[in-house]
DNA sequence: CCCCAAATACCGTCTGGACGGTAGAAACCG
DNA sequence: CGGTTTCTACCGTCCAGACGGTATTTGGGG
C-alpha cells in the first residue's frame, strides 16, 4: 500500500503541504503537520524530502510545471492573429473554477517558500520571464500584454490575500474590459506610436 | 531620551518591525528582533504590546490609515469629472519612490498579518472595499475601475514576490495604457452596453 | 521646596512548548 | 540476508510570553 502508484508519492506528499497551507495557514506548515496529512510520520517525510527548503522548492517547481503547461495548452487552443498570447491568458479567467484552484496551489507555493526562503520562488520567476517573453513578442502595441497580465495577477492578490470576494461576475467585468482593450489595441495601435507623449501633470 | 517624541515611541517599534521584515524576511519577525531593531528588550517591547498578534495588527491598521490618506489627498489633487477617482489611483504610479515605498510597507503588514493570523488583515479589507465602492460610483462603464485597480495591484504584487523588476519603465507602460482605457471608456461607454455581447471561443 | 509614595516604563531571566533535523531500530521486500 | 523504506525516540535551538525586579517620572502633603 506504501506505494500505491509508482511515482504518486511525491504528489502525495505536495498535495499534503498544500492542504496544510489552505487549511492551517503558512504558519503551521511544519514538517509534523505535512506528514501526518500525507499519512505517514515525519522521518518518514524527511527519507524523500531531505529538508523543509527541498520540499517547498519541489512545490514551486511542481506548479511552475503545471502553471507553464496550462498557458501552453491554452495558447494551443487559442486562434491564431495579434494578441494571441494576451488572449489565451484571458481565457483562464472564463473557468472561475481552474482559476481558483491554480490560484491557490501558486499561493501556497509562493507564500511557503517567501515565509521560508525567498530564494525559492526562483522556479516562479522563470515561468514569469517567459509569459513576459512572449507577451512582448505578441503583435501588440508596448504595455498592452503587461497590462494584461498585471490586471489578472491584481485578480490573483484579490483572491489570495482576501482583499476582497473575486465570483465570476468580477472576473468576467474584468476580462471583458481587458479583452476591448486588446481587441482595440489590435484595430488601432497608435498607443506605440504614442509611446513619447508624455501627458504627465 | 527614552520618549524623545511623545507618540513616536509606537511608530518607531513598528518602523522597527518593518525594518526587520524588509532586512531578515517574514521569517525571521519576532519580537525579540523587533524590540532590539528600536532600541529596546523583548520585555520593553511587550510592555507596549501586549503580544505578538497586537503588534502585528498596529502594524496593519497604520498602514491602512496611510493608505487611506494617501487616497483622499490623490483624489483632492486630482480634476473632476468621469473617472476621477480612478484618475487619482493612476496618478500614484507616476511617483516610482513613493509608490515603491507604500508598496513595501503594505507587504510587511499584509504578509505579516497573513503568517501570524489571517483575521488581522481585516483593516486592509476595509479599505479595499472603500475603494471599490468609490470606484463603482466614478462614472465609468462597468468593469473598468476594476480593472484600473486590478492591473495596479498586479504590479505591486510583482514588486512584492520579486516576480519581475518593478521599474519606472514598466510602471509607465501600465500606466499609459490604463490612462488610455480610462479616457476611452469616458468618450466611448459602449462597453457597459457589451455586458451580455459573449463573444467567447 | 522637599520627601515619600504610587504609577509608569523598561529590563533580564526563565519556562514551556514547538520545530527542524538526526540516529538507530523495525518492517517490508526480493 | 541485503537493501529500502518507514517508524520511534531524541537532541539542540528558537521563540512567545510570564515574571520579578529596577529606574524614572509623577503627584501630593507638609
Amino acid at each position: 500500500m506504501q506505494q500505491s502508484s509508482f511515482v504518486a508519492l511525491r504528489d502525495r506528499v505536495l498535495d499534503a503541504a498544500e492542504a496544510v497551507v489552505v487549511r492551517q495557514g503558512i504558519a503551521n506548515l511544519t514538517l509534523e503537520a505535512v506528514a501526518a496529512d500525507a499519512g505517514m510520520s515525519k522521518g518518514g517525510l524527511l527519507h524523500h524530502f531531505p529538508n523543509k527548503d527541498k520540499l517547498i522548492e519541489a512545490m514551486v517547481v511542481r506548479c511552475a510545471d503545471q502553471w507553464r503547461e496550462h498557458m501552453n495548452e491554452a495558447y494551443a487552443a487559442t486562434p491564431e492573429g495579434p494578441g494571441r498570447m494576451a488572449r489565451s491568458m484571458l481565457s483562464h479567467l472564463k473557468d472561475p473554477d481552474s482559476w481558483t484552484e491554480q490560484c491557490q496551489r501558486g499561493s501556497c507555493a509562493a507564500f511557503a517558500a517567501l515565509a521560508q526562503n525567498p530564494a525559492l520562488i526562483q522556479p516562479m520567476r522563470a515561468v514569469y520571464s517567459e509569459i513576459r517573453e512572449r507577451l512582448s513578442k505578441d503583435g501588440l502595441p508596448e504595455g498592452v500584454g503587461e497590462t494584461v497580465i498585471a490586471a489578472m495577477d491584481g485578480l490573483w492578490l484579490y483572491r489570495v490575500l482576501g482583499l476582497t470576494t473575486v465570483d465570476k461576475t468580477l472576473m468576467d467585468l474584468v476580462r471583458k474590459v481587458v479583452e476591448r482593450l486588446v481587441c482595440g489595441s489590435i484595430d488601432t495601435d497608435d498607443v506605440s506610436g504614442n509611446a513619447d507623449g508624455r501627458n504627465d501633470a
